[in-house]
DNA sequence: GTCTATATGGGGATAGAC
DNA sequence: GTCTATCCCCATATAGAC
């Protein structure tokens, strides 16, 4: 395999002067590489990693297949690009949780982000499900480091609130994980619980609905009183 | 396509008499499909419909590729079969509910049941996981039948138990997506959870962990006392 | 019943014209 | 920077030998 010097590099902001024109490099592709890799998160929710094709990828962002390759020179580069690209994404919604902070309303927040984040971003989500199921060939180092140390983290605090006497004591892995599940299902489950409930579509007050039960039910669960 | 008058043919119980033997036909076909069907979980589980092989599949079955497509004259029917086999087996295990029953042992039983079906059958799990992610091309229909009448029983009987005042009032149908959710999340995420914790494999006492947690904080959710 | 050989199509990736 | 043509491999599926 040669080496493309152009595909695979992240833009810069410079701007250079070549022939008469003063142009912005990238332009066209920065656009190009946003336009892929919202295909390819479609396609590789819908398909996982080996089911997808580049040619349907391609079709999807409206560009000739080589033009596909010539910015992402393999499929696994892409889809590692999709997921900076989505990991990028999720680090900057997420909101963090301290000792300091009340239970019931820290909880109750970490709930709300996470239905909201299944309703922005339900093919993301998709998308890293399929990856978990698929043995997560790719995330695995993310998942036994950034993951791992994250949720340590978190589960320290639920702790410090149980030892505190704040809330019931339930386990705090486990927890996180109930919230993970239940938020992320409405995500991943969409098309089940369309056909199941008789909906065509999703409509903002269904998540709504969902946090308000999450929320009640969980926290509750906690030994929690829910936050005005 | 020519008809195969063979392949995908269910078996019969029957005994014919040949030459001078008496067989019970299709002794080897059976243990064929079954070893097919194993493997075609474990195949269509790990990279959804697109993404399996039927070369892979006969690898792991331990078989030649074109017995496989003889047993299943395509791939299509090869991953419904598998479908039809995995939803008998749930049918079989599975424990209904009733109005009369009492609302908190219920509840645990279904949580139990559904945890002990992560822990006996992940791939299913996973592969019906993968099926509804992919927008549910197979199961659509049985979804929209089955499925939504199964919720709709059971929403009806936990509603009266609610009228009846025995348990909080909280949503009944978001509340069999809550056990569904957060009890399949152990087969389905099972990498993920396993790198979070540091482990190498579940254990038995993990589920039985598991489904503590989930009947401690649903149970106490739903304003109901844990059944002794 | 079982396996080999093969037809046919599509997939990823590259070379090179423009 | 962009797109066409093409290579090579692997997939499904079938025909037919054993």
């Amino acid at each position: 395999m040669t080496y493309n010097p152009v595909a695979d590099t992240p833009l810069e902001g410079t701007t250079i002067k070549a022939g008469n024109r003063r142009y912005r490099p990238g332009r066209i592709r920065e656009r190009n590489r946003e336009k892929i890799l919202q295909a390819a998160e479609e396609e590789f929710a819908q398909h996982g990693f080996r089911g997808a094709t580049i040619q349907n990828i391609a079709e999807r962002a409206g560009l000739p297949k080589s033009n596909v390759l010539y910015y992402f020179s393999n499929k696994k580069r892409m889809y590692s690009a999709m997921f900076d690209d989505i990991l990028a994404r999720w680090n900057k919604v997420f909101s963090d949780i301290s000792p300091e902070d009340d239970p019931a309303e820290a909880l109750s927040n970490f709930i709300h982000t996470k239905v909201e984040m299944s309703r922005r971003y339900p093919l993301a989500s998709r998308l890293f499900a399929m990856e978990i199921i698929q043995g997560a060939p790719f995330l695995l180092d993310h998942l036994r480091t950034s993951m791992r140390e994250w949720v340590r983290g978190r589960a320290e605090v639920i702790q410090r609130w149980i030892d505190d006497g704040r809330m019931a004591a339930v386990d705090p892995v486990q927890l996180i994980f109930l919230v993970w599940s239940s938020t992320q299902h409405y995500a991943d489950f969409q098309v089940q619980i369309l056909m199941v409930e008789n909906k065509a579509e999703y409509e903002k007050r269904d998540f709504d609905h969902a946090a308000e039960f999450l929320t009640d039910v969980i926290l509750k669960g906690c030994g929690l009183e829910k936050p005005t």
